[in-house]
RNA sequence: GCCGGCGUGGUGAAAUUGGUAGACACGCAGGACUUAAAAUCCUGUAGCCGCAAGGCUGUGUCGGUUCGACUCCGACCGCCGGUACCA
């Protein structure tokens, strides 16, 4: 056989593509074999085009889909786009251009893009969320929510960004700054959507036992919805119908308060205005702390501050002592009821502002050195100072007291959650409009099911109100519509809604993408929900994951997905580690550290880039990109490519080769099933380095060999799969099957420590038995008698194909 | 502070349930081919001592368990991510 030509990276890769997409080859069929559905993170078509954290992504699930493939399964791996947003906006305020045009050119330029590294999506789903036909169903979910309460208006104190002019979620603030652009947020009181999804607290947390996520997503997410056990207490106000209700994770130490502390933000000193006498003093304070940002306000070394009010005392419900009430900005309005009942003795911020103002410290549970600092008393004892209820234990006591109050109405068992309403509209053009209008007579009303979908109208001017009002708000035209109720004059809704809405269900739109009846056929969904395995971005664990998790509970719940699927959209979820520029500094555009995968796909191809992504590192760590790197997998391909002249029909196999290849099999297939590509890829290195040492290689082996490199490498594996005459894409092959006999080397090489250090190593076959003859071969041997130096062998521990120890 | 994760050669990293630490690659050094370079191929490459055989040290630090510890236990140090006066 002569010499082959060189490999041309770049010439076989299109052919390959334009092949896959004439030829269907990676066509989902909605019936047939046992399905797969690997799913990814759908990006933002952004301007500067597939990023790393893309390409590591969608490499890991393609490589998982082609194997599944090879099993035999029948796999979907779809994509999208989700192209609402914010920098389409922001662009086009800047350059008068509408985000209708940018996000177009910016969707081409991705599917370009994931087209040259050679994905085996299902085209044929491709879907975009802000395609009028599938925003209809995100708005028609919305209406669902509205008719089951879940979705409702409210006045609320919003996290607002001053530069961007939107409302963000709670998700959305990172550090007291925006998530976008960095700049501190502000409190702003605004009307704004919400919707419910603290009512499915309890079960966002409870079904995570249901499935299979990272130990630390789950963790992650249990500690964001932040569920505390505790009683709600009413204490009333001396001389007022006015109630000052708190909530506590300790009752038990209600015989210790001894002041109230309200946040600056709460309602009494409002409602009690008249009766304090300090209130230009209170006042002050709270203009004062409103100008902290919450980070300044959460700094814990920060000293405590507050003020007295004066005028108002709180009755303690359990012994009708009057305490002092203070307002203090370590209280936040946003946490339980925004009050707190003050016990110095048992907690540490309490026990610091009482030192500061000298109030109090009253113990209540035995132990502790009150000087020194607050005594938690989790693990308390026993009850003093609590009048008729002092020598019980703290056990005890804990039961009685919620009882107690119970039964004297003044406070009850409750659950208090960290999560709070998902804060659902957006003062800015470019999402989905929110399908309701306003009527005087019959308030707010869903537009009719069938008026949807809603379309955004085309405006010239996206530049939002300074008083954040959406760009909408100016179209007079648009906003004039009728009841759907009464049929009177009403007004529509401008806020749309916030770019999370799009992605909290494209997953179920995949399975049915045409659809213009519903959301998707019940037994498509059947067929494929739910998705088997979810790959994404740590950073979506508290945002998009919590949420497509709510939105698919509930559409559960109102009968969208069938019973047979269940109440959790994802099997399996993992998530890829952060690549960084070099020296492991983030990404960025300014600094000019970004990955363009054009760049290398011209310079070494898509196969290299795509082995290079997956071999740089542990999947789930970060690591940093460096670009010497790549030539390594280059050289490899290039050894792959040569092999052919080697290929005869038949050859000799030595069995140290054929053992290498059966080992591979195995390796290969599961290092992929548990994500450790870097070590399948190391594996497949060591099988071709073994056979570039051999004279021939049968084309049988070669196959096989090519098959195990294809999900990784699917370009070269499916040239040279042609070129050895077969008709067929080699993604129609079968994973060659391993011989279990096959996976033990015949000899193995085990090591002989002499009291615990390695001193000589001996060729054994595999499965030797213990025997007194191998102990008198293994302690003669010239090393080994070297070692002990004369001295006798007290103990010989042999553990079958791996160790020899001796201790003399 | 709390909750996760991590710490191994010059670099990225391997190491099934505790069983020969450094696989596989990058880089580097030497050699072959070449007028030369690139590419390719071969050899070496944890550190220290030694011509070598060989020896000693070595997986963040200190200690423990064990015939045997990167792996398990205890204390600490450092880095990364998340989160926070959460009542």
């Amino acid at each position: 056989m002569g010499k082959f030509s060189k490999y041309q990276a770049t010439k076989i890769e299109s052919k390959w593509q334009k092949y896959w997409q004439e030829h269907k080859t990676f066509l989902a069929t909605d019936d047939g074999a046992e399905k797969f559905y690997g799913l990814v993170e759908f990006p933002y078509p952004s301007g500067e085009g597939l990023h790393a954290g893309h390409l590591r992504s969608y490499t890991a699930m393609d490589v998982i889909a082609r194997y599944q493939r090879f099993l035999g399964k029948n796999v979907l791996y779809p994509m999208g786009m989700d192209a609402f947003g914010l920098p389409a906006e922001n662009y086009a305020i800047k350059k008068n251009i509408p985000p209708q045009e940018t996000t177009r050119k910016n969707i081409d330029n991705y599917i370009r893009q994931l087209q040259l590294v050679g994905y085996s999506f299902d085209w044929s789903r491709f879907l975009e969320t802000t395609n009028p036909e599938y925003y209809r169903w995100t708005q028609w979910i919305f209406i669902q929510m509205w008719k089951e309460g879940l979705a409702y208006k409210a006045q609320e104190n919003i996290n607002w960004c001053p530069s961007c002019l939107i409302g963000l979620a709670n998700e959305e603030v990172i550090g007291g700054n925006c998530e976008r652009c960095g700049s501190v947020v502000e409190k702003k009181e605004k009307e704004q959507w919400l919707l419910r999804i603290t009512k499915y607290a309890d079960r966002l947390i409870d079904d995570l036992a249901k499935v299979d996520f990272l130990e630390q997503i789950k963790t992650q997410q249990k500690n964001w919805i932040g569920r505390s056990d505790g009683a709600e207490i009413n204490f009333s106000i001396k001389d007022s119908e006015n109630k000052l209700k708190v909530f506590t994770t300790r009752p038990d130490t209600i015989f210790g308060v001894t002041f109230m502390v309200i946040a600056p933000e709460h309602p009494l000193i409002q409602d009690s205005a008249d009766k304090i006498e300090n209130l230009e003093e209170i006042k002050k304070y709270i203009v004062a702390s409103r100008k902290k940002s919450d980070l300044e306000r959460s700094d814990l070394s920060r000293e405590k501050t507050g003020v007295e009010i004066k005028g108002l005392k709180a009755i303690n419900p359990v012994n009708n002592e009057e305490l002092p009430i203070f307002v203090a900005d370590y209280v936040t309005v946003a946490y339980g009821t925004g009050a707190i009942m003050a016990v110095p003795a048992h907690d540490q911020r309490d026990w610091e502002f009482a030192r500061k103002y000298k109030l109090e410290i009253r113990p209540v549970i035995e132990g502790g050195d009150l000087d020194k600092e607050a005594y938690p008393a989790l693990n308390g004892v026993k009850m003093i100072n609590c009048g008729q209820f002092t020598g019980l234990s703290v056990a005890d006591f804990q039961i009685k007291i919620v009882n107690w109050l119970q039964k004297n109405k003044v406070g009850q068992a409750t659950v208090n959650y960290r999560l709070h309403d998902w804060i659902f509209s957006r003062q800015r053009y470019w999402g989905e409009p929110i399908p309701m209008v306003y009527c005087t007579k019959c308030d707010w009303q869903p537009v009719a099911e069938s008026d949807l979908p809603i379309v955004l109208p085309d405006v010239k001017d996206f530049k939002p109100g300074e008083e954040g009002q959406s760009p909408l708000a100016k179209l007079e035209s648009w906003i004039k519509t009728t009841c759907p109720k009464c049929g009177g004059e009403a007004r529509r809704e401008t806020d749309t809604m916030p770019n999370w809405a799009g992605s909290n269900w494209y997953f179920i739109r995949y399975t049915d993408p045409k659809n213009n009846q519903q959301l998707a056929d019940p037994e498509k969904i059947k067929h494929w929900l739910p998705v088997d395995w979810y790959n994404g971005g740590n950073e979506h664990t508290t945002l998009h994951l919590l949420y497509s998790r709510f939105v698919f509970k509930f559409l559960y719940d109102i009968g969208v997905i069938p019973k047979t699927v269940g109440d959790e959209p994802y099997k399996k979820r993992t998530a890829q580690g952060m690549i960084l520029g070099s020296g492991g500094v983030k990404m960025s555009k300014s600094k000019g550290n970004v990955v363009n995968p054009d760049d290398y796909i011209k310079q070494y191809g898509a196969d290299a880039l795509r082995m290079y992504i997956m071999f740089l590192g542990p999947f789930d760590q970060s690591i940093a990109w460096d670009d010497k790197g790549v030539t390594g997998l280059v050289r490899f391909l290039n050894r792959v490519w040569d092999l052919q002249t080697k290929i005869v029909d038949e050859a000799e196999l030595d069995s140290a080769a054929e053992r290498l290849l059966h080992q591979s099999i195995k390796k290969i297939g599961d290092d992929i099933m548990s994500m450790h590509f870097n070590t399948a890829i190391s594996q497949l290195m060591i099988l071709m380095n073994a056979f570039d040492k051999q004279e021939q290689i049968s084309r049988n082996i070669f196959e096989k060999i090519i098959i195990l490199l294809s999900p990784f490498a699917p370009h070269i594996s499916e040239e040279l799969w042609e070129k050895l005459g077969h008709q067929d894409s080699i993604t129609l092959a079968t994973w060659p099957k391993f011989d279990q006999a096959l996976l033990q080397n015949q000899l193995v090489t085990v090591g002989i420590q002499v009291n615990g250090k390695l001193r000589d190593t001996v060729e054994l076959p595999a499965d030797t038995e213990d025997s007194a003859d191998l102990q008198a071969q293994i302690c003669s041997r010239e090393k080994v008698q070297n070692a002990l130096n004369g001295a006798k062998v007290k103990k010989f521990i042999y553990i079958k194909n791996k160790i020899i120890s001796l201790v003399a």
